[in-house]
DNA sequence: CCGGACCATGAAGGCGCTTTCAGAAAGCGC
DNA sequence: GCGCTTTCTGAAAGCGCCTTCATGGTCCGG
């Protein structure tokens, strides 16, 4: 479908003025000069091992012995044929491959809501680290937070066939999705394909990496309460992810040990500017202010935290404030948040070595728990006139 | 290819008690409800688009125009093979389609240095959602700031016949490198790959996403002059980097503008920790302390600030700081660093454009250059005793 | 010096899909 | 009703590679 050849080309040797585009960039061309035949649009083919074996002078099978190792080869004609190889630049079609040899490919598919958000780069940079070290390649996919583009985006890792697929990031509370979700995934598993996922427990028969959110919350409340606290609120998200449900089960659960109850639960976006918004709307409300609140996870701490500052309340001298995650930020603010700590990087690491590793007996998942560690910092004290 | 069905089936019934794993986690299993032939370790091949056309009652070629749309296909018929699809649960093998048609696969590989670190998941952040925008699936590489390993993605992307290549973060000064580099991308080029690249400029002709690191780095050197400043300190980075170099001289030329010297520049690695040992370093020599610091990435700026805090440095009060990026953190400390704002999001989503973009006339590259905006925060001001 | 065991090699058959190419069916004007 | 064009369908040829399978050659004991 290119355009129809001219019996001229004529190139405009001209470099372009600086045409100001909007939003302070500025697109222009530069010249840059060309191999004669790269001036034809004829996308030159790519070599083919078939081509490598006739520059070598062997059969298209020994090459591809020759180049995989597979079968022992006369070492003069591995020398041959890696030279030819060599000299032709030839790089082995992957898909190919994929498709000629049972082997599957060497490509791992990693869904998250979204990597631009501290938590998940954690996580991921986690995996990518592991998956460096197996020589996989990783197909990374954000939802945005969009549970009907996660299950696309599985689809479209089965039809990769990628060799694991890693959810990662609380599933969604919601019966349809999950039957959707399952009947995209059990097939594949089916097939051969090992899926593993961090912060998901509903439903879900493959390996798990859970961080103990509910156990963690509890703790955290518990030191809480130590420092003398008796009035919370919890800066909570999305009540759909099971995450959110689980930390505000625990914290609600290591206050009620302590004989307290819950007082307030505003509900934000995921995000800084939820946790922004909800801190807001904590301090807007006419009741008696908490003394300590809580915010599910650090990006929604943080948020609070600008709030809380913007508002002329002073952390911790004034109130309290705890996330959950640790994620990097919450040591450069100031003050340093309190918070549950996560090994992401680590949980990272594990999610893919438990998808990788050679399945159990038949059927089994299993789940790695991970203790989160409560790290007092800064932000947290005794409460106001104590 | 199923599993012969067996006459009865025994599945014991047993809760796995939890074995405890190093690192205060812990790891269990648990027993999960299975379909019976899916004990049998019989991999359940793949549905295939033979077996759809033979549930159909069609050829193979016109399930393929039913499910692809390539062509006019009866109704009926059409309607028959999505049915039959869709009951057998058929996944397309992305593989085989990227062999049989010419059209190649929808992926895009990206290779950046670490997604763990926030420059860079802004940017992927970008490049996800224009990607997910064009149905496209991501493959995301960190070299974790090893020139080899990027070449080696180079080459894993063109094994898979990536679309596209995006080389997202300053490339390395180095000849024998760029050789290299060039050698694997040229043919790549050839054989119809896009390439695009952010911040690199040396002995590339590709199309590229250029911030302007040294308009910028001069224009802030000139707002720091206009505060007051004439002692200045850059905390640079590895010197083989380009934007770091670029940066480095922008920030000289912005001063020699206005007849000042560059004092001190201390040399760290490009993380918080390099910029924190940096900062040390820096207040360590006795020489008089500068007024103003430049630390050339806000990652490093941000390791900066901590270590000037734990000094008992007030900033701005005894010392300014900036840094350049704007990445999310920085609005986060206390005091807001001041630097130089990138859009980084929109330039991930500028660089896939226009690698996907229809190239223009042979051999040409285009440039897109991103000018920052200095912005002025908290963490300067002018310099003590004016 | 011959037969069997062993090995490296080449020919050929897929892997699952797209896409010509040719043929059957249907629609049209004369 | 005939010949023509216009549609749509099915057969078959690959895409680039791996991997049996069979073959020719070599090495050994007998």
């Amino acid at each position: 479908m290119t355009a129809p050849a001219h019996g001229q080309e004529v190139v405009p040797k001209f470099r372009g003025p600086a045409t100001t585009a909007p939003l302070g960039v500025e697109l222009s061309e530069r010249e840059t000069p060309l191999h004669p035949d790269t001036r034809r649009r004829a996308p030159a083919a790519h070599v083919t091992l078939d081509a490598v074996a006739r520059e070598a002078g062997v059969s298209l099978a020994t090459a591809s012995r020759a180049l995989n190792g597979t079968t022992r080869v006369r070492d003069d004609l591995r020398g041959r044929v890696r030279a030819a190889a060599d000299l032709l630049g030839y790089i082995p079609n992957a898909h190919a491959q994929a498709l000629a040899s049972a082997e599957g490919n060497r490509t791992v598919g990693v869904i998250c809501h979204d990597v631009g958000d501290p938590y998940f780069a954690g996580i991921a940079s986690g995996v990518m680290r592991a998956a460096a070290e197996q020589d996989l390649l990783v197909m990374l996919a954000s939802t945005f937070r969009e549970p009907s583009r996660e299950i696309a985006y599985v689809s479209m890792l089965r039809a990769q066939r990628a060799r694991a697929i890693l959810l990662i990031g609380s599933g969604f509370q919601d019966r349809a999705w999950e039957r959707a979700m399952d009947a995209e995934l059990e097939p594949y598993v089916r097939a051969g394909g090992r899926v593993a996922v961090v912060s998901r427990h509903r439903s879900m028969r493959v390996d798990t990496v859970q961080p103990e959110n509910r156990a963690g919350a509890a703790a955290l409340a518990a030191s809480l309460v130590e420092l003398g606290h008796r009035d919370f609120a919890v800066l909570s998200g999305p009540p759909e992810l099971t995450t959110v449900a689980d930390r505000l089960a625990g914290f609600r659960e290591g206050l009620a040990a302590a004989g307290i109850t819950l007082g307030r639960v505003v509900r934000g976006a995921f995000t800084r500017e939820g946790g922004h918004a909800a801190a807001r709307q904590l301090l807007a409300a006419g009741d008696a202010r908490p003394t300590c609140v809580f915010a599910v996870t650090d990006v929604m701490a943080v948020g609070a935290l600008a709030a809380l500052r913007e508002a002329g309340v002073r952390v911790p001298e004034d109130m309290s404030l705890a996330g959950f995650d640790d994620i990097p930020v919450v040591r450069e603010v100031s003050p340093p948040l309190t918070t549950v700590a996560l090994p992401l990087t680590e949980m990272g690491e594990q999610v893919i070595a438990l998808a990788l590793r050679t399945p159990s007996r038949a059927g089994r998942s299993r789940v790695l728990r991970i203790e989160g560690s409560v790290v007092l910092r800064g932000s947290t004290g005794a409460p106001p006139g104590s």
